[in-house]
DNA sequence: AGGCGTTACTGAACGATGTTCAGTTTCTTT
DNA sequence: AAAGAAACTGAACATCGTTCAGTAACGCCT
């Protein structure tokens, strides 16, 4: 049994996060529960609930530092890139490359659903906006003579679309679909949107 | 009490599907349960599982019924438009109208996930195959010149593509990413890249 | 007609889930 | 040493999917 003080309120939320994140990438998002985060740092449910409002709540920290995870993953590719197209199609690979890398941590935000009537925090929403913004910025750098309007609707397009690859050809047991490898999808992709977004 | 030989095993069968389907469409995936679905028919549980093995199997029933509707409205869209790039585009569009207007009972596909070491049955794939099958044919016949490979590589990117467009658009809370008409979307995600496919 | 066997159906029961909170234990303060 | 405060437990609750012994209703046979 785990004493008080053996860690402070902020060490066992730490510590349930990386529980959670372990049994995630190990045992898939549908296999999390409140009893498996507890044994795995050492306490019992109720702790649990000292330090988090909920399970919702938890799942919420755990896909929020995915979330900057994958930031940080795009971010560098997108500075170790010129400005052009490639950079863009560069930047596809590295969410492909992430959400292939961690699977299940990175289908966990999308697995998560919060209750009906609750909306997702500005904190968690400023996250996800994050890594949309570098798609937009991308873009705009490789095609500076479009309008923002026209910038945003391409970003938007070409982020969803490489995303229903991803979640398509990652989907449980890998193969629903599969077959030519998601690299040269998302090849595919990008580049043909690209060539027509720039050549129209 | 309902009695015996008040429905027949398949009346039953059919009744449960359209209870599920009820459900999913009022409360989405996530609200359904065996016991509502037993209620919904004015049966007990027990009865539920003489019809089906578990709810797994009740669930691919029902999304199997969604891939036949979705493939009859796909399949319409796909006749009721000439041999271009712009019939790449109608379907791109009957699809999300498809997912928008049955949100919950389109997502259910997606959402629900088999037990670990279950495959989807053949069957089920072959619906699956069945949509997907649409578009080749339809970018098969706009760009007759193409190999069968350069075929579909393109077509899973477009079906991957559009399919991202409608899973971050149609979100639980709609409005998750959203700002510009998913329409437009799918019009840049498909009419972009088709340039792109000809041109190149 | 009446009993009998078959089948359809029920609903209590089981283990697991998320969540709560009265109670216990430990630490700190006096 | 006692008391107060805080940390932590774990039993309890409702609900879930699933099972299956038991019950009730039917067709059939004499």
């Amino acid at each position: 049994m785990a004493r008080r003080s053996d860690h402070s309120r902020d060490e066992i939320r730490e510590m349930a996060l990386v529980a959670t994140e372990q049994i995630i990438d190990q045992q898939g998002y549908n296999a999390l529960t409140a009893r498996k985060v507890a044994a795995g740092i050492g306490y019992t449910v109720g702790t649990l609930y000292l330090v988090f409002h909920n399970l919702d709540d938890l799942m919420l920290q755990v896909n929020g530092r995915t979330l900057d995870t994958l930031h940080a993953r795009l971010a560098e590719a997108a500075q170790s890139c010129g400005d052009g197209t490639d950079c863009i199609l560069a930047l596809g690979q590295a969410y492909l490359g992430f959400a292939t890398e961690h699977r299940h941590r990175w289908g966990a935000i999308f697995k998560h659903n919060l209750p009906p009537g609750e909306e997702l925090p500005d904190w968690f929403m400023a996250k996800v906006t994050a890594n949309f913004g570098l798609v937009e910025t991308l873009l705009r750098r490789a095609t500076p003579e479009r309008s923002a309007d026209e910038i945003s609707t391409a970003a938007r397009a070409l982020w969803s679309g490489v995303h229903g690859v991803c979640i398509l050809g990652l989907r449980e047991r890998p193969g629903t679909l599969a077959s030519a490898p998601l690299e040269s999808l998302v090849t595919s992709l990008v580049s043909n949107y690209m060539r027509g977004f720039c050549g129209g």
